[in-house]
DNA sequence: TTGGAATGTCAACAACACTGACGTATACTG
DNA sequence: CAGTATACGTCAGTGTTGTTGACATTCCAA
């Protein structure tokens, strides 16, 4: 252990391409179970994963502009637009010109949308609340921890004030 | 702090609501991060994200079958069939018909494919390793943790089946 | 040996992303 | 006020990746 290199070596085992390759496989495991359950209801409609993802960021920001969703949700203004539109015309968003800018456009949710987001969110929130529930409090926090380095700079300040604002 | 309900309003604050929203949102952004590297390489190349991941499975478990790598990615065998065409046809991968069951396609990465596996892991291992090493070792027991508690069940078994075999 | 199950292939189609180009309305700036 | 930039919508075309349906081959068991 007076060696540096064997102290560097155990200290940092997790740093291992063994570990790293695990993380990446369950990474990829998990992200499936955590689409599962908001696809499987979806997939009941004419709606896919692109809506459920509009809908969220809507229900989170209410009155939030298509620039904004836009900047969030990291596709082209042409492939939000397609789901906007069908969100729309369904009658589960509803689009409002801006008073101070008209050039903008301010997305809410309708009661339908809110019930349809109440229902994904519900069976998504379930199954993250068991895993949370089985990992416990410290497990958590790294969890959290861990996601948060991997995002991209952009990202994080992205999430960082979605989750300020939801406190 | 008598009173049972507090007790446990106190301990289990990690899941609220608003907590299992800031996990749930950290999964989405965090799993862009995750993959835009390796989509940067191949969005120069005629593949995507499907060939990385059949070129990723074939060479943890090299001579797996079709059937076999079906199970794990999760799709229907024709929508792999039709990764797996471009890529036997650009030589990355070999197609090897089984000597028990002649059924069975048995697949291997040619130099080629190990070639391009490589760059493509380690893209994806670097930003894996710079998250685990920011947020430390413990922090990513827990990451690991919950990943594993949020899988399907099946997808739990082909995950802990994998980190056993590579160990 | 015959019928069914398992394995894999080919074809056609849908969802959702992308680029590029264009149109319209509004805001800002020199 | 003229010119430029911004915000949004749309049309057309393309690529990846998922789906179902139909079909060939191989294996196995009644």
């Amino acid at each position: 252990m007076s060696d540096g290199q064997s102290y560097r070596g155990e200290n940092l085992l997790f740093l291992t391409d063994e570990q790293l390759r695990q993380g990446i496989e369950a990474m990829f495991f998990a992200y499936r179970g955590f689409t599962a359950d908001p696809d499987r209801i979806l997939s009941d409609m004419a709606y896919g994963r692109a809506h459920h993802r509009a809908i969220h960021f809507i229900n989170r920001a209410p009155g939030t502009t298509v620039n904004n969703l836009l900047n969030i949700l990291g596709v082209t203004k042409q492939s939000l637009n397609r789901v906007l539109r069908t969100l729309i015309a369904d009658g589960l968003v509803i689009s409002q010109v801006g008073k101070a800018d008209k050039r903008e456009r301010h997305l809410y949710l309708t009661n339908e949308g809110k019930e349809l987001e109440q229902t994904l969110s519900d069976a998504q929130r379930a199954r993250m609340r068991a895993a949370f529930r089985d990992a416990g409090p410290d497990a958590v926090s790294g969890f959290r921890t861990v996601l948060e380095a991997m995002m991209d700079t952009e990202m994080q300040r992205a999430y960082t004030r979605l989750k300020e604002s939801g406190a």
